[in-house]
DNA sequence: CAGGATCCTCTCCGATACTG
DNA sequence: CAGTATCGGAGAGGATCCTG
């Protein structure tokens, strides 16, 4: 009585989440653990604060990553994924895993033979 | 002397192929085989036969759908997934299983409780 | 039926300057 | 350091008309 798959409906979902030109590349350095902000920022390169920020904020409403706000003098900000989004770990190694067996097999096409 | 993961590099090729308002939604349909392009254009709700194209073109060039035209009167054609696309299938069950799960849990909480 | 061309709108995103 | 506000360009994406 179980569905099984008979439609991929939640596919929108993904993009809802991780769409925005930023958002994986975020992901895949919170994935090693909590991170604050201008180690983000440093980490991702082309990134522009603002951009970081809203990203950042998008993920936080999601729900996927955890933002904690430390009182230091100048303040600090640390950013860490949540258990929802320690979730999608697998996610993003089945991810990376594709990507980079497919970037393997077009670049022997393209290469002619 | 295999390098594990130790980043997720590859993460941004993902986007790069999957970008797009409907590339998965496309992806999604074709995952359960061959499909003309009005077809696609019916079970796609919303989609404009321009971005249809677009997308379409796209997924060809990278490579993970094929496009075959048939000579019939008003011409058909038809489009899969090619071989490189179909090794993208687990991973989409994967990302549909995963967002169904993390919806679940969202829905949860902003239920209140 | 499949797809090209054109026009138009809206959102993404970068650059810059400013605040606590 | 972390974040906000504003401006502006480029491209995504929609609607419509046209063609083989």
């Amino acid at each position: 009585m179980k569905k099984c798959v008979n439609n991929l409906a939640s596919l929108q979902f993904i993009l809802q989440v991780l769409g925005g030109k930023w958002k994986l590349h975020i992901l895949s350095i919170l994935y090693f653990g909590k991170k604050r902000f201008k180690e983000l920022e440093r980490e991702i390169d082309g990134i522009s604060a603002k951009m970081l920020i809203k990203e950042l904020k998008d993920l936080e409403a999601a729900g996927i990553v955890n933002r904690q706000t430390i009182n230091t003098v100048p303040i600090t900000v640390e950013y860490s994924l949540t258990t929802d989004g320690l979730t999608m770990k697998p996610l993003l190694e089945q991810m990376n895993e594709w990507a980079v067996k497919f970037q393997q097999t077009t670049s022997k096409k393209s290469a002619g033979y």
